[in-house]
DNA sequence: ATACAAGATTCGCATATTCTAATATAACGA
DNA sequence: TCGTTATATTAGAATATGCGAATCTTGTAT
């Protein structure tokens, strides 16, 4: 077996494996943003919303634009958005499917 | 902005950031398996495959049926094939550009 | 009851990740 | 040139993860 391609797969999910650098895709799905916008919306230091830019950057998630001393970062392919959408749904229907195991079980509960 | 999401994201994420529990999953994709099938399948050690499918259960992308002494692991959501696919997909076109890009340097050096 | 086979669990170590604090670099304006 | 603003980098501590080795559980057959 190729274990080569899962070895990838596994790094890029690592990428998206941290709520911060997916609360910054989530910021950079409807266009650019320079640094200090994302510090700011995020409510994240600086250093670290720094540090998660240049891993984004460096796996090719992200790419760069300079405009005077700001650095303007955008996602480098729409289908990143798309496969983070679709993680997103299986989440909600796994919540969805719990809260209906839950809720049996109560339901059960209250019957005995 | 709801940080409870995108953390709950990332450890589903970080759920799929491991080639062991990639492989797993794709062996499943077609029908259920029992843990030996996978041993001999993945050729990880069966310790490591069963703290696997643990915790590939414990965050509901799997299954289990006992049938005698064997429990066979199967896939809980079809979406999750879905997701790795998109990644997959994604993982494909990124390394597609990345020899553009190498392509095209090698082509400017030659022109030197 | 005993033995065996299939899986699960626990422990401990090695390695990886994440964050903060401090410092460095780069562009710009006075 | 000097100071300021925007961003990047580094170091180090805390925490998390992955794995092998050993052990435990459970089901089944004799």
């Amino acid at each position: 077996m190729d274990k080569q391609i899962f070895q990838r797969h596994a790094e890029f999910c690592q990428t998206l494996a941290n709520p911060t650098r997916l609360e910054i895709l989530s910021h950079l799905r409807d266009g650019e943003k320079c640094v200090g916008e994302l510090v700011a919306l995020t409510q994240v230091s600086q250093a670290n919303i720094s540090q998660h830019l240049a891993l984004l950057r460096s796996k090719g998630l992200l790419t760069t634009r300079r405009e005077g001393t700001s650095i303007y970062y955008r996602i480098a392919n729409p289908k990143i958005i798309h496969a983070c959408d679709l993680i997103r749904q299986v989440l909600i229907e796994q919540a969805a499917e719990h809260a209906q195991v839950v809720g049996a079980k109560t339901v059960a509960r209250s019957r005995q």
